[in-house]
DNA sequence: CCGTATCCTGATAGATACTG
DNA sequence: CAGTATCTATCAGGATACGG
């Protein structure tokens, strides 16, 4: 059932392919190597090294794609040092990468539902209560929760 | 702020590589066009040549997208006819392809809110209560809307 | 270990031309 | 009008090699 749209809107051809925000959101994130780095992110992924091996990407492509990240305002690059190690970069969300979060969360709550055979592998729910936690589309002020007020559980049978 | 994860699970490298929804999604959604054609298909549009229009793609793009996504289960094309005219296929979201609102509708959100100088072009409210329209991640069972109970409204300064 | 430059291959989009 | 096949250009991704 599509959305109740404007005929007007309907009519002017084109007029999205300019303004839309889907387009302006898939020139920073259309790649699957950005939307694997993001995902990491939000899991806590930070130093260059466990993107590429939680990633799987190679490490020319984890670099371009933290490198574009970074440059469109969704991850920053910070130094830090380790105890008696030389300084490193370590990649964190930035409050715009936060707020990816719906993003996220809907196309592996998607997945979920949709792809995987049986149970999905992991659990994502409320630090507080235990309950678990969706990403869904309402009205009015019912959405307060942020990346740090949820718990990821492994759910599958065993670790891989 | 990091999703709070499971130590065992940050340390298994590669797992999500094969195993994560995200990774699975993006098999079917992650070329631009794909995401063009379904952004489409929730806002009504239905007809090979309208896609083409609307997304600013090219034929063979959009012919792609559109079988890509019908094997994928996405969409779903069916014969139709108009009076007088031959028949003709069109393109409708399944029903788990409707589950992708949220998917499309956060993008939407997050580049309005991130990407689009000043106000965003196009308005999302419930159809009864005209009250704006969100997406966003909570516990519990929230009361979630449809893309048929919501409105979309030109919020513009002008029609381009 | 951290990260990038280079080069090469494969995926993806557009132009063109064609069929019903 | 409603699509699709073919061909080509472009872009994302991996292998390799290299510097800090």
């Amino acid at each position: 059932m599509p959305l109740s749209l404007d005929n007007r809107l309907a009519d002017r051809t084109r007029w999205k392919a300019e303004r839309c925000s889907i387009t302006l959101v898939l020139e920073v994130l259309s790649t699957k190597a950005s939307f694997m780095v993001l995902r990491e992110s939000f899991y806590g992924t930070s130093k260059f090294d466990d993107f590429v091996m939680r990633t799987g990407a190679s490490a020319p492509t984890v670099s371009r794609s933290l490198r574009h990240l970074e440059s469109a305002g969704v991850l920053a690059r910070t130094p830090y040092r380790d105890e008696g190690s030389r300084p490193r970069d370590e990649y964190r969300l930035t409050a715009a990468g936060e707020d990816l979060l719906p993003v996220v969360f809907s196309l592996v709550q998607w997945g979920d539902a949709h792809l995987q055979g049986g149970a999905p592998p992991l659990a994502f729910v409320h630090r507080d209560s235990g309950e678990p936690v969706r990403v869904g589309v309402s009205a009015g002020e019912v959405f307060n929760l942020t990346s740090r007020d949820i718990e990821v559980r492994w759910s599958g049978p065993r670790l891989p």
